[in-house]
DNA sequence: AATATAAAAGATAAAAAGGTCTTTAAATAT
DNA sequence: ATATTTAAAGACCTTTTTATCTTTTATATT
């Protein structure tokens, strides 16, 4: 279901693969993380680089440099990085393009729609970036790595 | 939400707008029904056009003219036009764009998304455009009419 | 038959998304 | 200090989506 955009996706997987495998002593450089996760590298590198700017991650220059999240980074939601990518926009619109859609006025499809964009943004906005990656390294859950 | 294209929610606004208006001796121009569901004219004909070429709607040409459905047209299920505009491929695809994701390997946030997916392509295949455009008519929901 | 009307077809064009490449700046190791 | 490494910045290109415009074809009305 394509409803979030490949910037988004790219930078989502990105991130969790940077939330399990990076750290302050091991950062990690576009290369590495574009070929892991199977993204276009100069595509990611300019999405993580503007993560890097808006402080969701951390980067640092030179030898040894790469990205990494610290666990203040960790820390925040995983919205978030929707968020700066597509907007929230999306949330909030109505799936058939109707402008007044809401609970008081329902377009034909609303009530089996809103519960689950309710839900996922509940998803997306309580659980932090530790604890999707978390999940991913119990094997709960996985991402192509 | 936006997780179809525009093409596909201007042809489901302009098909159930024509369910609700049209008939075989009320024929409608593209734009009474561009104006009356608020999108761009031209790119309207087009998509209507390609309805009609695909049979999912009927057209005439010529004075007294124009789009409708006949009830025929009218017992497709709402699925058909998504199907013929952006594909089903949308359906069956991970939200964070993983390429195994499944309910046997499921992605993070795999089991927030799957039931609503199933949901809503079992409500689009399942009722037909009369019975999106009766809700409509009932006022149980609305278009932008 | 002539005319007016409206879809069909096709050629363009503008905007957005997706993606690449080159140069510059910062940091580290030697 | 210097060379090397890697992110940052910016210019550029491609594809897809969205949108418009013009010409042609069919048809109903007179």
């Amino acid at each position: 279901m394509e409803m979030l955009s490949n910037a988004s996706k790219y930078a989502i997987n990105a991130i969790l693969y940077l939330a399990t495998e990076s750290s302050v002593d091991r950062k990690i450089g576009t290369k590495e993380i574009a070929a892991s996760i199977n993204v276009p590298t100069p595509f990611l590198a300019k999405l993580l680089q503007d993560m890097a700017r808006k402080n969701v991650i951390s980067s640092s220059k030179g030898p040894r440099g790469g990205f990494y999240l610290t666990d203040e980074n960790k820390k925040q939601k995983l919205i978030t990085v929707i968020a700066h990518i597509d907007g929230l926009g999306k949330f909030n619109e109505c799936v058939l393009g109707l402008e007044g859609c809401s609970n008081e006025k329902p377009c034909p499809i609303h009530f089996s729609v809103q519960p689950f964009k309710e839900k996922l943004f509940n998803e997306l906005n309580t659980n932090s970036i530790a604890s999707f990656a978390a999940k991913v390294k119990k094997d709960e859950t996985f991402l192509n790595l």
